[in-house]
Formats: C-alpha cells, sequence, structure tokens
RNA sequence: GCCGGGGUGGCGAAACUGGCAGACGCGCCAGACUCAAAAUCUGGUUUCCGCAAGGAAGUAGGGGUUCGAUUCCCCUCCCCGGCACCA
C-alpha cells in the first residue's frame, strides 16, 4: 500500500495548480465573492503568524469555491517601510533589492504553503507601476482640498541630523546614538479625514454583524465624538478673544481660571511685556523639550504658570486669570479650557496646587458642597446655584439653555470636537512614495502634472543613517522645472506614510495589472467590496480606518461606487510560544519551512487551524503539530486501503441499506452538515475538523468490525471517502487533492460542495437525559417526534429515575421533545 | 485610570438560541506487536469516596434569576490587549 508522502504530493499539486491556472477568476461561473487576507511586509521570511492567517484565508476561499463562487482571491506586498532602510544602513544592500529579493523569497514560501492565490494580479507597493496611482489620488485630493500642508512637530535627533519615528525613540533617546530627542516644527502634508469623521463614525453601524464588536467600540473611540460649546472670554488688554471648548456648559459660572497649551499661539503676546514673561518662557521650552509620551505619562505631574493675563468670564464678568499648563493639548479642542475646579477633577488638583478660587455652582440632590471641606470635585448631576438666571435648572439642561444664551450674545455657539485628528502623511524618508509636489520661487507650490506622473524614486542614492532625508541629498532628483513658469524648482523630497499604500491595495487587486488606470469601473464594481477581510487585532484602529476613509474619499472623487471596503471582518489571534508572542528577542520562533520539510504544508495548515478558533491566540505546541501530522496519516491509510473496494463499488442504493450501513451514512451526511455550518458560517476550523476525526475513528471502528468490503457497503464507503476529501480540502488540499484523484474523481479545484441528504442524516432513534431535581438520574431512547406525554411516561418507567421518585410528591415535570426531562419531586 | 477581551481536566480546547460539562487533539497509564526500541494498533484517563454498582463535588470566587446556568444579572479577584490627563 502507498504512504502518505507529502513532500511528493504536495510539489505535484502545487505545479499542476499553477499550470491550469487554478485560482484566477472566471474559473467558476457563479456570483463573485472576494477573500482577502492583509497583505504581508516584505521582511524576509514567513512567520508563523503569516500561515496562521493565510491559513485561515485559504481556507474559506477554497470553500466557497467548492461552493461554486467565483473567487478573487489576490496576494501582494506592503513593500515600502522603515526595516529596508535601516538594511541600508546596516548592510549597505540598496533597499529596491533587499525588498525585491524578499519578496521573492517570501513568494516561493507561500507557493509552498498551497495558498491558492491569483498571482496573475500580485502587487508589490515599491513600484512606479503601484505608487503613481496614490501619486495621482494625492494631486486629485489636493485639488478638492482634502490634502493641505501645515506646521507639526517631529522627533528629531541632533547628532544623526535625522527625523525619527516614534519607534526609534526609546525612553525619549535616539535608538542609535542615544542622544535626547527634540520635537523640531516642519512644514508637513496632512490629507483632511476630520472632514469625514461624522461619516466614519455613523458607518460602524452598516458593519455592525459583519465585524467584530470589540473593533467597532474602538474605532468609535478613536474618532471621539464629544458634544459641548465653545465659549469665548474677553481678554484684558486686547481686542482678540480666547476661545475655550467645553462639554460643561453648564459649569461656566463656576469658571475661576482659564489654561492654555504651552504651544497655543497666543502666549507670547499674552506675557510680551509681563513680569511673569521669563518664567512662563521657560516654563514652555522644558514642556516642549519633553517627548509626547513623558509630557502625558500617567501619574504626571500637573504643573503651570501664570501669564499675568486676565480674561472676562462672558456670563458673570469675573476676572479669571489666564495659565498655561502641561495637561492642556494644542491639537484637542481649541487648546484653551476653562477651568471649573469644583467639578472637574484635574482643574481640582491644579487650582488645589496652586491656591486658585473655588466656586460650587451644581448642587447635588439632598447634599450641600462647600469648596473648602470638598476633598475631590463633583462631576455628576444636581441644579445650578450661583448661576444668575440659570439658578435652579437641571444641569442637563442647563448645558443647552447656556449654550443657547452664549449664542444669542454672540458670545459662544454649539460646538462638536473629534478626538480624531487629520493624518500626517508626510515622511522624511527614501524608502516610500515621493509627494508629487514642486516648489517654486515665482510660483510657490505647484502640483506635478498628472501626464508627468510617476515622480520616481532616484535608485542612485547613499544611505549613511546621518544627515536627513538621503532623497534631500539627491541632486538628480530634487532639481527640476516649475511646470508654471518654467524656471527652476525644487522637488518635494518628503515621501509618503506607508500607511497610504495600504489604504487602497485591496482595489488595485481588482484591476491588477491594467496599467492604464488605477481601475476599470466595471471591474471595481464587480469585486468590491471585500467580502471577507482577515487580519492581526493589532490593526483595528490605524490600518482599518484609514481604509475606510481612502475608500470614501475614492467614491467621492468618482473612482469607485461602495463606501465601506470590507463587508466582513475577521481578526486572528497572535501565535504564542511558552507563554509569550513568537519574537526572535524571545528565541521562541517556529521557522515554517522547517515544518514544512519535517510534515508537509497540510500539517502545518491541519495544526495552525485545529488548535484554537481563529479570533484567539494560539498556542503553538510541537506535540499538537505531530498529532496533526498522525491524523492525516490515519485518514490517508483509511482511503488508500480500500481504494480497490470502493472503486469497484456498485451503484449506491440509499433506499434500501440495512441497518448498520444505515448507521455508517447517517454519520457521514451529519458530519458533512456540521462542517458546512463550522467552516462556512463560524469559520471555526478547529471544530469542523474535530468533527471529520471523530468521523474517520468511527469509520475505522466500523470498518474493523466489517472486514471486507462488499457490494454496498463498498458504495457507502465511496461517498464516505468523497465527502471526506470535499471537506478537508479547504484545510489540507494537497493529500485530498491526491486522494480524490486515487479514487478516480475530479479534481477538487474544479469540484463542488456535496450536499446532505437529509434523510439519510435524519436519527432513527434519539436517547435523552431524564433529571430528577436538575440532576442527571437515567436516560430514554425513543423516535424523533415521540409526544411530550408519551416522553413523561417513559421518563417515568426508566428504572433509575424510579428510584429517585418513588415515595416523593411530584411538584412540576418539564419535557423538552429531543432535549431532556426534569422531574422535580418534593 | 478608562475602554475592550478573557478565566472550563495535567495541556490546547468543545458545549452555537439557558437543557447530558469536558467532544476532538496532546500528554499520561495499561495492553498488543517487537529480541528491544521507535512507529502503529486496542483500552483507560475531571476530582474525591467505593472492590464494584453507585454516590458526591465540579466551569476563578461570592451572591441572584430559573424546573434547570460554563451560558443571563450583580459584586469581588486574576490574566491579556488597546488608549493615555480629550476639557
Amino acid at each position: 500500500m502507498r504512504e502518505y508522502n507529502p513532500k511528493e504530493i504536495e510539489s505535484r499539486w502545487q505545479s499542476e495548480w499553477k499550470e491550469k491556472n487554478s485560482f484566477g477568476t472566471g474559473v467558476k461561473q457563479g456570483p463573485k465573492h472576494y477573500v482577502l487576507e492583509m497583505f504581508p511586509y516584505p521582511s524576509g521570511r514567513i512567520h508563523m503568524g503569516h500561515v496562521r492567517n493565510y491559513s485561515i484565508g485559504d481556507a474559506i476561499a477554497r470553500f466557497r469555491r467548492l461552493q461554486g463562487f467565483d473567487v478573487l482571491h489576490p496576494m501582494g506586498w506592503d513593500a515600502f517601510g522603515l526595516p529596508a532602510e535601516n538594511a541600508a544602513i546596516k548592510n549597505k544592500v540598496h533597499p529596491a533589492k533587499w525588498t525585491r529579493e524578499n519578496i521573492a523569497y517570501m513568494r516561493e514560501q507561500l507557493r509552498k504553503m498551497g495558498f491558492s492565490y491569483d498571482w496573475a494580479r500580485e502587487v508589490a507597493t515599491c513600484e512606479p507601476e503601484y505608487y503613481r496611482w496614490e501619486q495621482q489620488f494625492f494631486l486629485d485630493m489636493y485639488e478638492k482640498g482634502l490634502a493641505y500642508k501645515k506646521q507639526s512637530f517631529v522627533n528629531w535627533c541632533p547628532t544623526c541630523e535625522t527625523v525619527l519615528a516614534n519607534e526609534q525613540v526609546e525612553a525619549g533617546l535616539c535608538w542609535r546614538c542615544d542622544s535626547p530627542v527634540q520635537q523640531r516644527e516642519l512644514e508637513q502634508w496632512f490629507l483632511r479625514i476630520t472632514d469625514y469623521a461624522d461619516e466614519l463614525l455613523a458607518d460602524l453601524e452598516q458593519l455592525r454583524g459583519g465585524w467584530p464588536e470589540r473593533v467597532l467600540t474602538m474605532q468609535h473611540h478613536w474618532i471621539g465624538k464629544s458634544v459641548g460649546a465653545e465659549v469665548q472670554f474677553e481678554v484684558e488688554g486686547s481686542d482678540k478673544p480666547l476661545t475655550v471648548f467645553t462639554t460643561r456648559p453648564d459649569t461656566l459660572f463656576g469658571a475661576t481660571f482659564m489654561s492654555l497649551a504651552p504651544e497655543h499661539s497666543r502666549v507670547p503676546e499674552l506675557i510680551a511685556g509681563r513680569p511673569e514673561a521669563a518664567d512662563v518662557l521657560a516654563f514652555v521650552d522644558r514642556v516642549r523639550s519633553q517627548d509626547r509620551i513623558a509630557r502625558t505619562a500617567e501619574g504626571g505631574e500637573k504643573e503651570g504658570v501664570f501669564t499675568g493675563a486676565y480674561a472676562i468670564n462672558p456670563v458673570n464678568g469675573r476676572r479669571v486669570p489666564i495659565w498655561v499648563a502641561n495637561f492642556v493639548l494644542a491639537d484637542y479642542g481649541t487648546g484653551a479650557v476653562m477651568a471649573v475646579p469644583t467639578h472637574d477633577q484635574r482643574d481640582f488638583e491644579f487650582a488645589t496646587k496652586y491656591g486658585l478660587e473655588k466656586v460650587v455652582v451644581i448642587q447635588p440632590e439632598g447634599e450641600s458642597l462647600d469648596p473648602s471641606s470638598m476633598k475631590a470635585a463633583y462631576d455628576g448631576p444636581g441644579k445650578l446655584v450661583a448661576s444668575g438666571d440659570f439658578d435652579g435648572l437641571n444641569n442637563e439642561e442647563a448645558k443647552w439653555a447656556i449654550a443657547e444664551h452664549l449664542d444669542k450674545q454672540g458670545r459662544g455657539r454649539k460646538s462638536i470636537t473629534f478626538r480624531l485628528r487629520d493624518w500626517g502623511i508626510s515622511r522624511q524618508r527614501y524608502w516610500g512614495s515621493p509627494i508629487p509636489m514642486i516648489y517654486c520661487d515665482e510660483c510657490g507650490t505647484v502640483p506635478v502634472p498628472r501626464e508627468q506622473l510617476p515622480v520616481r524614486l532616484p535608485e542612485q542614492v547613499e544611505f549613511t543613517g546621518e544627515g536627513g532625508n538621503p532623497l534631500a541629498r539627491s541632486e538628480e532628483f530634487i532639481h527640476t522645472t516649475c511646470p508654471k513658469c518654467e524656471g527652476k524648482a525644487r522637488r518635494e523630497t518628503d515621501t509618503f506614510d506607508t500607511f497610504v499604500e495600504s489604504s487602497w491595495y485591496f482595489l488595485r487587486y481588482c484591476s491588477a495589472p491594467n496599467d492604464q488606470a488605477a481601475f476599470v469601473k466595471e471591474e471595481v464594481d464587480r469585486w468590491a467590496p471585500v467580502d471577507q477581510y482577515i487580519g492581526g487585532i493589532e490593526h483595528a484602529v490605524m490600518h482599518l480606518l484609514y481604509s475606510r476613509f481612502f475608500t470614501k474619499v475614492l467614491r467621492d472623487l468618482g473612482y469607485v461606487s461602495i463606501g465601506e471596503p470590507f463587508k466582513r471582518l475577521l481578526t486572528q489571534g497572535m501565535v504564542i510560544k511558552d507563554g509569550a508572542k513568537m519574537s526572535k528577542s524571545k528565541g521562541n520562533v517556529v521557522d515554517p519551512d522547517a515544518l514544512v520539510q519535517k510534515y508537509g504544508a497540510d500539517t502545518a495548515r491541519v495544526f495552525s487551524l485545529f488548535a484554537a478558533p481563529p479570533e484567539k491566540d494560539l498556542d503553538w505546541s510541537d506535540r499538537g503539530v505531530e498529532g496533526a501530522y498522525r491524523f492525516l496519516n490515519r485518514t490517508w491509510n483509511l482511503i488508500v486501503s480500500r481504494l480497490d473496494a470502493v472503486k469497484s463499488a456498485p451503484a449506491l442504493n440509499a433506499a434500501e441499506l440495512p441497518a448498520d450501513l444505515r448507521d455508517v451514512r447517517r454519520a457521514v451526511h451529519k458530519t458533512l452538515g456540521k462542517v458546512e455550518v463550522d467552516i462556512g458560517e463560524r469559520y471555526h476550523f478547529n471544530t469542523a475538523i474535530a468533527a471529520v476525526m471523530e468521523l474517520v475513528n468511527t469509520l475505522s471502528d466500523d470498518l474493523n468490525k466489517r472486514g471486507e468490503l462488499q457490494g454496498q457497503a463498498a458504495s457507502v464507503y465511496r461517498e464516505a471517502f468523497s465527502f471526506i476529501t470535499a471537506m478537508l480540502y479547504p484545510i489540507a488540499p494537497h493529500v485530498t487533492e491526491e486522494l480524490a484523484d486515487l479514487l478516480g474523481l475530479e479534481p477538487l479545484w474544479k469540484g463542488a460542495w456535496p450536499s446532505v441528504d437529509a434523510e439519510a442524516a435524519r436519527d432513527e432513534s434519539i436517547e435523552i437525559p431524564v433529571q430528577v431535581n436538575g440532576k442527571l438520574r437515567g436516560r430514554v431512547s425513543m423516535a424523533p417526534g415521540t409526544t411530550k406525554d408519551e416522553i413523561e411516561r417513559l421518563a417515568m418507567e426508566d428504572e433509575g429515575v424510579k428510584t429517585w421518585v418513588e415515595g416523593k410528591q411530584i411538584v412540576k415535570v418539564v419535557v423538552v421533545p429531543n432535549r431532556m426531562v426534569n422531574i422535580v419531586v418534593k
């Protein structure tokens, strides 16, 4: 008998699939279905997280093809990014070469896993054929006012003279040279994602059901809509008021001072010529030199300094001192806060520390707050006091009453603020897509004309890790002519954030590799949106939010018809070993190559799907891998040992089978029904595999008793074996293709999911538990559909039950047909 | 601190709408095969009491709703992930 030889089988079927283009679109004629896994960063080698992610996606794609869908299942490379540049500095290898070699190696690794991708649509984001389109989108956005430039801060290493990413800052120091990192202000490009804040929030409702609830919640909080009011305070000695944002306009009468962010644009003017000026400047310098993380760390000391200036509370004319405080953020709200120490804990602490005035304006029911004895701020409900005409109002009503009052006076209005900020997309890096802009001394900022796209990255550059962006030192790149006046001009040397590339790649697959347009309308309309997206939970906010934003922008630009890119989302857990996430530094990585070498790709796939349901973390176990391998061997042996008998079996006559064969067939059809739901609806591959294992065990036991397979028994087994190949095909495609071939069946990549024969799956008799006072005391068997009265009678006659019921008073009998009986006695 | 997700045998897990807790796999124990081992096959395996039949306890801990709770509600503890003073 032939033995299971994964290496030989796998390479043969991988060649066959490639040769026949088995996974191109249009192979199946049914309705469209788009299955997508998050594309990898080409770091060098695939890791177990990839194996898991892509095994899940491949199982879904292959199952949908069996169901008759025309499936789009593409793969590509998120190929721009920091590690390529670091490798260039460290190993003197060009980022392009490094990246392309990594892609070639990893593509081969994925091919050896047998994933069913349509490689004809492969994209790599570092190629001009890809990034030219996002340069075009950027120009579109610029024209619509969605892309703009503004000053913002970056991490700057003064020794390396370069901008650092957040991950390159370790405890406030540069990761390369340990110099203290400074905050430097640069002009940078931004995309107006905040214009879409309301829609991004509202459309989360459409995704409910298809997306995990926790991801929706996280996005909800990230967008962070706050409803409140803007209030204008006149400033003594100035004709320009200061505006604050507050969610508590009801406490306005209790505002006793004001706090500004150190970066607030009015600070220099407020302190000009005052004795406090030097102290304020020193404070501002100190706070600004801290990195954001240190400044906002938990338990961080709340600090501030008085500016010497005063503002006027618009509702009661109170003079309120203006302070600068380290906890006020310049980029949230208006960068200025009205402080109400009695009803905001942070303001309470600040006022206590600096001896500032406290006034109670909300009194809770049945209590009387006194500022001098309060230990903490009171932020609950109550009635207004010391608030002029608003005294006695419930504080919730007062919010709107005061906001309206301010509106009438022209000193404020209802206002909504989002936590979401505009997306800064400028990076002072080489290995990214150039931003297609030109600076001319005469004409200012001029977009690159569309016919000149793509703006290509020059390949001749040096990587030293010092002196800023290598692109800025590339003479051939910087110098250009102004498209307007044809005078001398310079190119923008910043490149796009790599999140830009990953925000639209799923749409590009619909038309890749077309070089005439980013998308062909009919194609993108046919395939978008992605029906099932699969990836790590770590992308719950940024990548998924940016992709949703881009899709809406591309819709408004007329490129696509959809407003949401991903209909269903599956977030998979991490791969853990020895209680920690697999990582090189912990030394607990398992190399997929070695695994495939030893057991084959099918075993790696079975294990990664069997060990846990997709959304949970997966605990790696070498023993578990061997278990998966043994299961494939058992299945192989079961089928191959009976090949001759089942291949010569007569036609199946389902209506006239003896009881023992009806039992076998019932197990087969019941398993098929369960696997169909587990794979197709629940994505719980672990229980689907368990069900097939059970069936294999059942069939083995039956065959041991049965001996020779003859007549209708062989026919029943022929059906059983063909079902097993179909059920396992999404999970272990190579071995099942081989078995189907040995059984004389058509290749599974062309095949169809079998249908359950409801009659065959129907139970002839069922056994249900009988409880007495909730404790299991017996079991009774009956035909399905037996009446409640009859079930009760059978339960009462059961010997085990009788001993517990005799001599007691029966209070109640609960009968749930097909489930259980509970007899309540006293 | 806030938000989110969890806690079930020695281990990974299952129990989908409140209805037999522990399917399936791993490990372990015993047996078969073998000179022996590996591989494979067969049987057993939640804990406690009992030779057994059987009984009792049991899903982090405490309480509640219910004929019945791993599942629903309240409180407490622990673990993981995300965010970080959001006015």
